[in-house]
RNA sequence: GGGAGUUUAGCUCAGCUGGUUCAGAGCAUCUGCCUUACAAGCAGAGGGUCGGGGGUUCGAAUCCCUCAACUCCCA
């Protein structure tokens, strides 16, 4: 059979990813064998496949991969997140692109809407992901707003409110008015702009003199109710009792004083709207100051304001000032930076306002989250997350858990049009409770439903529970199903740091709530993808590829390494194409090894003294690299176990053991190869594949088959992990002495433009008369001879490794003014070193205070060195 | 304004409790090779004094102080 020079992945990648599902090798159900779970941050339900995606998944896909071969019954749960606000801002652009509004339907219209949206567009994610190899138990995917998963979410609610922890008020909220919803602390951007700071002249009562008030929002000017300036500004304690004229309404006002007010910032009085500032508001509790909404729910100036009504907050804002500066009010216009809050969701400039909205009193709920990873229950990947979540719990703000949407969880809140609110999962309930606090018949009729729906945290918080037992609220953790007591906790949670609080926080909250058990052991915080430049990827500055043009162009495993080759936890990914390239470059490199074993031609000769020597050191050489990849792996080191992998395929297996037992070519054939060293070689290939298979899913299962045909069912996904064996040090050692022979050889051969072809002689000067890898050198150098000799080699290159000297004969080839120079290099820098040594234990402070095993060490570099600079000056008396 | 973090070869990053020639890796670069597994390759080489300054110590990339730049979180 012919195999092609070049490896072609997306035939492998259909082939295998269909044959897995086929034999449901990612199907997990409990049984005797430990568990090894991770839930999927389940991915916007409207969403498309992004670079983080690819990073997330990947990485959540090696850890699986791994755990499934090392024996733990592997699940991984799919699923999706219904995104509230995104995925009603979709629809509702859809229906407009039809011509139909949304406020023209109703609720039930919209959702069955929502819902077709759903079914056809919604989740496409989950089968990009099969694309990249993600090896999740599909027939678990679930939904955060599917039947079960919604249950689990009213009980919650309904739970949290009888235990007193929910609870309705009208609160200073941040409104988004493109979504016209409340949108939580969280998912307020704030981003540096450049703004005007007006100064507006506000006449004090009965008098010609004026107060400025330096304002960037003159649009409110019509919800001022007082103006405030501090009490110990001079410059203003004349005011005291005095009021001032709002412009524009003509409202007097009065001058209030608060330490508050900052006397150094515009003109240290500050116009007071208590309706559209948190911190005015706060001030407005404290002076008892009247509230007038100017604004209304799209960002338009309200009824209220008494002027510009129905017209957009900015375009109020512009005409505003045109209007005060014609009228003589305005004294001057600066130019600040200030920060200002823009809806993650909708990208729209956010709006303090004052609603009835939903909260989740924190405090108490989320001490024991904080508890359990200040703890070290819940360990944090990078520990540098430990603090900023601290910080975050410690200082943790009420959660505003209800939004003006359709698309979610419905409040389960009833009332009765006179004041009564009861909280329950169904309007009969409501009924029976109302007819209760009331001690009187209730209307039918009356009673309504709250049209507000739920925060979409609301039920990812439950994702590690609600996955595997949906009625866990309801029953409580002791009467748990068997699913949920097999796989909860969690081991691994891999997400984003940006949602550390948003998710990962509450998660723990509502674990610890319901079960008095975290969700996961451990949260691996992966770094953001940025370009090159370092910007964050965004559609709108186009610097994102699409993950799924770049499996295509360098395959799954070839983009699963490039992302992974330099991905620190916790650090940000700056990612360049060049990566995938040199993951689909291994990937190549790995593919042509196979073609190599695979081509060997099987005799009956015996077995070469350099491959039995070859043998001997890549099995240790395995076994101490295993070790340190396992070592990474346990750390979360995933580029470290990455690399290291890479490097004992590529360099030693490729490199070292594949060149020192190949078969020499005579006469233009490949002698044939011992049945002993391709028995060993098989068995190394297959180790090394098993050891590559998280990282390159499918190159790794199509060599597997490629290697010998096998079951259908014997697949290296589901292989075992190679066991670790001892390593001697020593053996291991004497190698590496090897290599630095090979390549001082290879270097002299460069330096002297000699032909690798060209057989050269090697003489080493030592009482030894034999070395384990001797026959390794012989034909990695392609030496004639490597002989030992007593006394020095005249007119020979000389070297020195440790404190041995080599000879290569070379008649003629020998420049006596350039290895001079060259040994007058090497003696300058080890004589240098010496004299540092020297000075080291010369010092007595050093040798009272160093630890003795520092100490002997020092002892052994001087006498190394010594006998190094004896060996090259004997050498440079030679060339004389 | 408060808090956290980063700064090591051209690039991306390792470097654990200060001490094995500790200054490393991968990529990129340079030189020579189409050598019958692989030019998506092979062989060889060069390159940083660890952001600046100060301190502790026999000894600091590693600990402390300070300055600078950048990043993130909170207000």
């Amino acid at each position: 059979m012919e195999i092609p020079k070049i490896y072609s992945p997306s035939e492998a990648e259909n082939k295998w990813y269909a044959h897995w599902l086929n034999k449901g090798f990612f199907k997990s159900t409990p049984d005797q064998r430990t568990p090894y779970t991770i839930v999927i941050p389940p991915p916007n339900v409207t969403g498309v496949l992004h670079m983080g995606h690819m990073l997330n998944n990947t990485i959540q896909d090696v850890l699986i991969r791994r755990a499934r071969m090392r024996g733990f019954n592997a699940c991984w749960v799919p699923g999706t997140d219904h995104a509230s606000i995104a995925t009603e801002a979709k629809v509702v652009k859809l229906l407009a692109d039809q011509g139909i509004k949304k406020a023209d339907l109703t609720r039930e219209d919209f959702l069955k809407h929502a819902w077709d949206w759903k079914e056809k567009y919604g989740g496409i994610i989950l089968e990009q992901l099969k694309k990249l190899g993600a090896s999740c138990d599909w027939d678990r995917t679930a939904f955060t707003m599917d039947a079960d998963r919604s249950e689990a979410v009213y009980d919650v609610f309904v739970d949290l409110y009888n235990k007193g922890h929910i609870y309705r008020g009208v609160r200073m909220v941040n409104w988004d008015p493109a979504g016209q919803t409340a949108v939580s602390d969280e998912e307020v951007i704030h981003k540096e702009s450049t703004g005007k700071l007006i100064y507006v002249k506000y006449r004090i009562e009965n008098t010609d003199e004026f107060l400025v008030v330096a304002t960037t929002r003159p649009e409110t000017i019509m919800g001022d109710t007082a103006v405030c300036v501090n009490p110990n500004d001079e410059r203003y304690t004349h005011l005291k009792g005095k009021k001032v004229i709002v412009p524009v309404v003509n409202r007097a006002v009065p001058v209030i004083f608060d330490e508050y007010v900052d006397p150094a910032f515009g003109t240290g009085a500050l116009k007071v709207t208590p309706a559209h500032d948190i911190n005015d508001f706060n001030l407005g509790i404290k002076h008892k100051l009247p509230v007038i909404d100017a604004l209304n729910p799209n960002g338009t100036i309200s009824d209220a304001a008494g002027a510009y009504v129905g017209m957009d907050r900015f375009a109020c804002r512009k005409k505003i000032i045109a209007d005060l500066t014609e009228a003589g009010l305005v004294e001057k216009v600066e130019e600040i930076k200030n920060k200002v809050g823009y809806s993650e969701r909708t990208d729209a400039v956010i709006e303090p306002r004052l609603s009835m909205q939903w909260f989740l009193r924190m405090k108490e709920v989320s001490k024991p989250a904080l508890e359990a990873v200040t703890g070290g229950e819940v360990k944090l990947i990078p520990e540098k997350f430990i603090n900023t979540y601290t910080h975050w719990m410690e200082n943790v703000h009420d959660w505003c858990i209800s939004r003006q949407l359709w698309w979610g969880h419905r409040i389960p809140a009833w009332y009765d049009g006179n004041g009564n609110t009861v909280v329950c999962r169904t309007k009969e309930e409501a009924i029976a409770l109302l007819e209760k606090q009331t001690n009187a018949p209730v209307d039918a009729a009356s009673v309504k439903q709250d049209e507000d729906v739920l925060d979409t945290w609301f039920s990812s918080w439950l994702w590690p529970l609600t996955v595997f037992d949906p009625h866990v609220i309801k029953n409580g953790w002791d009467n748990a199903n068997a699913e949920l007591k097999y796989y909860y906790p969690t081991n691994d949670l891999v997400t984003a740091p940006e949602i550390l609080f948003f998710w990962v926080a509450r998660m723990i909250i509502a674990g610890k709530e319901y079960t008095g058990v975290k969700p996961f052991n451990n949260v691996y915080l992966t770094g953001i993808v940025r370009d090159k430049l370092g910007r964050k990827m965004s559609k709108s500055l186009g610097n994102s590829p699409d993950p799924l043009d770049l499996i295509a162009k360098y395959g799954a495993d070839g983009v699963r390494v490039g992302m992974l080759l330099s991905s620190p936890a916790g650090n940000d990914l700056l990612f360049d194409e060049s990566y995938c390239e040199q993951g689909r470059n291994f990937a190549n490199k790995v593919w042509n090894a196979f073609r190599l074993v695979n081509g060997f031609e099987v005799g009956d000769v015996p077995q070469s003294a350099a491959a039995a020597a070859a043998i001997t050191w890549f099995d240790n050489r395995f076994n101490e690299q295993l070790a340190v990849i396992n070592d990474h792996y346990d750390k979360y080191r995933m580029s470290d176990a990455l690399m290291a992998t890479y490097k004992l395929v590529w360099d030693d297996f490729c490199a070292w053991y594949l060149e020192a037992i190949k078969p020499d070519f005579v006469e233009g054939k490949a002698l044939p190869i011992d049945r002993t060293t391709l028995a060993a070689t098989n068995d190394f290939f297959s180790r090394l594949l098993r050891v590559m298979h998280p990282w390159m899913p499918f190159l790794t299962e199509e060599l597997w088959h490629l290697m010998e045909s096998r079951n259908e069912n014997d697949c290296i996904l589901v292989a075992q992990w190679p066991e670790l064996q001892p390593c001697h040090a020593k053996l291991l050692a004497e190698f590496e002495v090897c290599k630095e022979l090979v390549t001082m050889v290879r270097n002299v051969r460069a330096q002297k433009q000699l032909s690798p072809k060209e057989k050269l002689e090697v003489a080493e000067r030592s009482s030894a008369t034999h070395a384990t890898f001797d026959a390794v050198v012989v034909k990695l150098a392609n030496l004639s001879a490597f002989n030992y000799v007593s006394e020095k080699v005249e007119g020979a290159l000389s070297f020195v490794i440790g404190t041995t000297e080599f000879y290569v004969p070379l008649s003629g080839q020998i420049n006596p003014e350039e290895e001079r120079k060259r040994l007058t290099k090497d003696l300058e820098y080890n004589q240098g070193f010496l004299k540092s040594v020297q000075a080291k234990l010369a010092n007595e402070k050093f040798v009272a205070n160093a630890k003795p095993e520092i100490l002997s060490a020092e002892r052994k570099k001087e006498q190394d060195a010594l006998g190094k600079i004896k060996a090259i000056e004997e050498q440079l008396v030679a060339l004389k």
